[in-house]
DNA sequence: TTATGTGCAAAATCTTTGCACATTA
DNA sequence: TAATGTGCAAAGATTTTGCACATAA
């Protein structure tokens, strides 16, 4: 029945969580896409596939898969949550357009080439880091 | 009345914005600290003041202040949004602290470093960035 | 069977808005 | 006085939670 049972499901069911039709759903919407989703989209994209899903069901998973470092949490001006796939074969970050709201991905990232003699100065343990630009995309730049 | 007229409430008022007691009240407290506030942290700052002021208020002048880049929007994990002053002559970054959620400025960036050929390619004009370090801070890391 | 997960409804949080009244310039 | 700002109350939006029922293993 199910054809593809990926890594993901996989990690879950190892860990001794189970694995529904709701939790395969929005696993299934992250895989399909590299993007990054707010819960209101995973709902609607399951609303799609006419399956049916609580917003509660799909707070409970984001925030089970952030647990266990399958996706992660992006917080963005708008103030709402952007969810998506944890990819730690292309690490990237995003250009974030101030005026049509777009986020894209780009593999560019400074976090390797920075001095962290500031860091072990003030002992702090780096685990994670974010980085965003903000700025005007190719179609919304106002020299164009 | 007025000991001190600060730089910011001459901006705004030679932008045509009025010097009322709540705005002043909220420009004080940004003034008095160079560090970052929650609206709920400056309500109860203003109250600890012994005077009054309307959340509706306060909102609305983070929002002016914003829009005149005389403070900024942080955007952390926990959804709540921190404002704090925009400091041109210390351009700095924040160390998160996952355990205790302390939010340390450092002044450290990546971004001049950068290669921005990406950017460029992608037509994209960036005017703003953002980066931060999450991990554990001295007191909460693990290795102590 | 039993631990885990879901749906539902309600609440909690944070933020925004309309409107009448108040205040600054 | 005229434009701008505030308080109030209500609504919006996003996210969380308690509890009974459902389901995977």
């Amino acid at each position: 029945m199910v054809s593809k049972i990926s890594m993901i499901e996989d990690k879950l069911k190892s860990m001794g969580y189970k694995l529904t039709s709701q939790r395969r759903l929005v696993i299934e919407i992250f895989e399909e896409s590299p993007y990054h989703f707010t819960a209101q989209e995973i709902f609607d994209r399951v609303k799609e596939k006419s399956s049916n899903i609580n917003f509660s069901t799909i707070y409970r998973n984001l925030e089970l898969l952030c647990k266990l470092n399958i996706i992660c949490k992006l917080n963005i001006s708008s103030g709402i949550s952007h969810f998506e796939l944890m990819d730690t074969e292309h690490h990237h970050h995003h250009l974030i357009c101030l005026n049509c709201g777009d986020m894209e991905k780009v593999d560019i990232c400074p976090y390797n080439q920075l001095n962290k003699s500031k860091l072990e100065e003030l002992g702090f343990v780096p685990t994670e880091h974010k980085f965003e630009i903000y700025g005007y995309c190719k179609n919304c730049s106002p020299n164009k």
